[in-house]
DNA sequence: GTATGTGAAACCGTTCACAGCA
DNA sequence: TGCTGTGAACGGTTTCACATAC
């Protein structure tokens, strides 16, 4: 194992693996090798192993992988297993669906605050949360000690939305806008925009030939 | 240009320049620079000239790019110059907020079925759509001519969900669901999964220092 | 002078192939 | 024997730097 710079890609596939990690324990398998692991996933066996060696040794030579202790491991190094606190931007369709939904209902993510610009809006509950006022974000979000803010504001609001959560101490944002936004250096920001994966599969019906 | 085979990951880019040159447009900006647009966008400006030189050469020397011009022609590359006929799989909460979301609402997609496998919601209506069992499928999808399929179905229903689109006939699937779909290699699948990156964000503010 | 398009170099990620170990 | 962990080779992407064109 080496502390060397780890690729982005490397993290988004520990995440995949997660995913099968935790169907293989629902389903009581105990050990895995990288050869099903990576057909489950549909991805290169050495590739599973490159990526899980940048983190620590946690397979057994002629055996495989504890599922388990893999998936408790993948878990460590993503920091998914503390909880964290999410703060909503936006109480459109789409804002309310993700309040709703299991991958936020869970122990690892929380929503404890939602925000709209709509006063109509504004005061209403929703998911056991009270939707504030923007300009009552400052003090809210440092209030419930946020985290993260998850942006589905329209993309005419995005950048404020961001800007007000950096004001406000966040260092996470999860940005469902289309547009790239701007923050400074210490914010990370991930982009879960689904019109480019839309736009991807056009191209791919377009122009590549089926095969 | 050579016609030689085109990373995905620049299809990607060039629609994350799609949403800049839309902005631009409506700003009435005429002609933009790759470095202008790599100011917006958070790309190496080479990076985008190299782009689109995979496709063409859209730019004028000592100038830059006129932006409708451009637009254009990415519309074009990106099959976003037809209109696309999808069906959505699982009328559930993140269903409803994609029938009901503007890039699904503009000239370039349309929802033209709408399935459902719990009973109490099949008939019922919803953004003018009449809820479909699954069973009944494979004879609208060839009626209705629809070319993908978007899945947000549970992840335990997710694959019988693109199998029965598979057979049905459609070419894509836009797909919500966190799982791998299987699908045969004449189609072709997107992944809209946000958990992926909400895993990346967590890893990023666990791991990685301010800066 | 200014900005594109692109050959070539640098960089990064993936895969092979095998040493090392159970 | 079987499967992991990894050096080294490979292949692909990004960036530089400049010839080219306006």
């Amino acid at each position: 194992m080496k502390r060397e710079k780890i690729p982005a890609i490397v993290v988004t596939r520990l995440s995949i693996y997660l995913r099968s990690l935790a169907i293989l324990a629902q389903h009581d398998v105990e050990v895995i090798s990288s050869r099903h692991l990576a057909d489950m996933c549909g991805i290169n066996p050495a590739q599973i192993r490159r990526d899980l060696s940048y983190f620590g040794e946690f397979g057994v030579r002629g055996v495989g992988y504890y599922v388990n202790e893999l998936l408790f491991e993948i878990r460590k190094i993503l920091g998914l297993d503390k909880q964290w606190r999410l703060a909503l931007v936006g109480v459109g369709n789409l804002g309310l669906a993700l309040l709703k939904h299991p991958e936020f209902q869970n122990q690892r993510y929380t929503f404890v605050l939602a925000f709209e610009k709509d006063p109509k809006k504004i005061g209403t509950i929703v998911e056991q949360l009270t939707i504030a006022p923007l300009n009552a974000m400052n003090r809210l979000v440092k209030e419930k000690q946020v985290e993260i803010g998850v942006i589905t504001a329209t993309p005419e609001w995005a950048q404020k939305a961001a800007d007000s959560l950096v004001r406000a101490g966040v260092r996470g944002i999860l940005n469902f806008a289309p547009l790239q936004l701007k923050c400074p250096g210490h914010v990370f920001v991930e982009d879960a925009d689904f019109t480019i994966k839309s736009d991807a599969l056009c191209y791919k019906l377009t122009s590549l030939e089926p095969g």
